[in-house]
DNA sequence: CTGACTCGTGTTTTT
DNA sequence: CACGAGTCAG
């Protein structure tokens, strides 16, 4: 038998061969921590244990699937049997959950079709109960459906108490406190009735069932090892969780970076971490720090950039590279120059022979990129998109899911009421009384049959029901045949409700050949809330796969990624740090981390653009008395010092209606220069 | 009770 | 400026 590990670097070696004590492994960014968590996995299995007894948690489903590949490559490559890896319990948190309660749901009154809301459901199904309680009237300013679900969300994920959130969070929604547990009873009760669970319920029930005492002792007793990947951005509830599944820290294994924290928005806490070795006494902690991605030069910039950060575990990454080119900056005039020189420097990249996938283009929040997108299409360069608006959040595609989960799921009170309101002459609340109907009836559609509805509407609900009675009993029916013949009843409805239709409808029908990926309606319903296509890529599907494009990204959705090359655009004060983040020095910390997790994404090549005049004022970042906005504050003299610093002349005239003397006369005269160019 | 209308507010990142 | 909440006429 090969070896099964032949070139870790010490550090790596001694986590990858670590008994079973606590481990908690600090790995700063490019130095092989998905590497060295895959090797463990497979030494592991190598030392004889079973794979279903391995729990491998990782923040997205996405960092999952490669994991296991890479798992499957390794044992390959050693001559080990590879094929039981598909065996392993592999997912995020909320995934796992889900798959536990897919196994015990039974017994806590869950029926096999339990319905996972997204986000904007469980908004909207909070919103019913809110508008029951009569709140929004009652009271002035009563807290939005958004802002509720935030609360209720904080308080669930850090265990903290309502009052608490509210006093530390949310300190204007401090009068309603009584209100809003109210409202959070009601909302419980109300998924308990539509057979619904949220995000924080996956979590929540999986820490319930582990303080049982008979249920806890048989969900420990599946696993003997536990891996976290990405250990900095879990919250609290998670760590609970990790706590009662191994009470000693026997077979847990954490890996992660502080200094790549960057979810406290979603109740993510860096303390887990940090706190990790004395919460498991016997720990051994193994640290990371020789870079095999960056070069020396982006190196020096990013250990600049996060040891200027008020907290955190010193570290000094280093890499046994040699080039030494510094990482530049560029000030541009605005935004629109920005965008220019971007595709003159991603072109110029791709003459050298650099894929365009191979680079990538880095903003704070999704609306950064929009310029650019329009200019990339302009000018026929394929790009694809991660993070930001998705196209399951796209109104028509709700609308359709909804009748799925609704054939799915006659309980799931949220479906039903986008279901229906959709038919001209009901509204909110008929359709209400039709789903009470349809729970009283044991989720019998039939009823719809003698209700009360005007005329025209009677007729279509009528035919609506007996559309879902029939496709419940014919359960082996394919999805997309399913949502072919709900697409057939929807379609009119669309054509009445949106304008734009055609796009809307060529959507749907991309949506029905996609249902071809899933073995059956549950588990897309389900993946679709749990882990939704993310990017134009993942729509398009294979025939895209082996084309070239450029990679466009929010810093938080490329997190564990790397390109040779990287661009992070709009890097000036007030979009990093983002303005609504500069309240406290945690939240800048933060803001500071992921401008780090951005810059540290780069192998070869790191610009960082700053466009320093905004047009829009309604958004982008603070001017001062000039009118000018300022380079981002995490860009000190210090680390300024490291860079190749560059200012774009200007290509094009300004704005007459934004005049700026002395870049006017400079445009001109570089006009009446350029003649004698060439 | 529904659907068309007006008024005012707040505005990131994502499982 | 876009969306949600509140108002009012059928």
């Amino acid at each position: 038998m090969s070896s099964l590990s032949p070139d870790l670097n010490p550090s790596q070696r001694a986590a990858v061969e670590h008994g079973d004590s606590p481990l908690v492994v600090i790995a700063g960014a490019g130095t092989g921590k998905t590497r060295t968590l895959v090797h463990r996995v497979a030494h592991l299995l190598d030392g004889g244990i079973v794979p279903e007894r391995i729990l491998l948690l990782t923040f997205t489903r996405r960092a999952s699937a490669e994991m296991l590949r890479r798992l499957e490559t390794t044992l390959q490559q050693a001559g080990r049997e590879f094929s039981q890896t598909r065996r392993i319990w592999g997912g995020t948190f909320h995934a796992i959950g889900t798959r536990l309660l897919r196994v015990y749901g039974r017994m806590l009154g869950f029926e096999p079709g339990f319905t996972v809301l997204d986000r904007s459901d469980a908004e909207d199904l909070l919103d019913l109960v809110r508008t029951e309680q009569g709140l929004p009237k009652s009271h002035k300013r009563f807290p939005r459906k958004g802002t509720c679900l935030a609360i209720y969300s904080a308080v669930v994920n850090s265990r903290r108490s309502l009052h608490a959130v509210l006093v530390e969070d949310f300190p204007w929604c401090r009068d309603f406190e009584d209100e809003l547990k109210k409202l959070f009873s009601g909302f419980v009760d109300r998924k308990e009735d539509a057979q619904a669970v949220d995000y924080d319920d996956l979590l929540l029930f999986w820490h319930a069932l582990l303080e049982d005492e008979e249920l806890g002792q048989r969900v420990r007793e599946r696993f003997d090892c536990v891996l976290v990947d990405e250990y900095q951005d879990t919250n609290r509830l998670q760590a609970e969780i990790l706590q009662r599944l191994a009470p000693t820290g026997k077979g847990l294994t954490v890996v992660g970076d502080d200094a790549q924290s960057i979810y406290s928005f979603r109740a993510a806490t860096v303390r887990n971490i940090l706190d990790f070795a004395e919460t498991f006494p016997g720990t051994t902690t193994v640290k990371l720090e020789e870079n095999y991605r960056s070069s020396p030069g982006i190196l020096q910039l990013t250990n600049q950039v996060i040891s200027e950060a008020s907290e955190g575990i010193a570290k000094v990454l280093w890499s046994a590279r040699s080039d030494e080119k510094k990482p530049r900056l560029v000030h541009c005039e605005d935004e629109e120059e920005q965008a220019q020189y971007l595709i003159d420097r991603v072109l110029e990249h791709r003459e050298q022979g650099l894929l365009l996938k191979e680079q990538a283009v880095l903003f704070r929040t999704s609306h950064h990129s929009s310029l650019l997108e329009t200019e990339l299409s302009r000018r026929n360069i394929p790009f694809v998109k991660y993070g930001g608006l998705k196209f399951i959040e796209a109104a028509h595609v709700k609308d359709l899911i909804a009748f799925l989960r609704l054939v799915e799921n006659p309980r799931d009170l949220v479906a039903g009421c986008r279901v229906l309101t959709l038919l001209p002459g009901i509204g909110p609340q008929r359709s209400r009384r039709l789903m009470d109907a349809v729970l009283r009836h044991a989720g019998q559609y039939d009823v719809w049959n003698r209700s009360v509805a005007p005329a025209d509407a009677q007729q279509r609900l009528q035919e609506l029901a007996q559309l879902l009675t029939r496709l419940r009993q014919n359960e082996d029916l394919p999805v997309s045949a399913q949502l072919s013949q709900l697409r057939t009843f929807y379609q009119p409805l669309l054509e009445e409700k949106y304008d734009k239709v055609e796009p809307r409808v060529r959507e749907l029908e991309q949506l029905e050949s996609l249902a071809g990926r899933y073995t059956d309606r549950t588990a897309m319903i389900t993946e679709f809330a749990l882990d939704p296509p993310a990017s134009s890529e993942d729509l398009a599907g294979e025939p895209h796969l082996d084309e070239d494009y450029l990679i466009l990204s929010t810093i938080h959705s490329a997190k564990g990624l790397e390109w040779k090359v990287v661009y992070t655009i709009h890097a000036a004060d007030g979009n990093i740090p983002s303005d609504m983040s500069t309240k406290n020095v945690a939240q800048i910390d933060e803001e500071r981390r992921l401008f780090y997790v951005a810059l540290t994404r780069a192998k070869d090549w790191l610009y960082v653009c700053c466009p320093h005049r905004y047009y829009h004022h309604h958004r982008g970042p603070k001017m001062d008395q000039h009118g000018y906005a300022q380079l981002t504050r995490f860009l000190s003299q210090p680390a300024l010092a490291k860079m190749e610093i560059s200012t774009v002349q200007p290509a094009h005239p300004h704005r007459p209606d934004q005049p700026h003397a002395g870049q006017w006369s400079q445009s001109i005269r570089q006009r009446v220069k350029s003649m004698w160019d060439d």
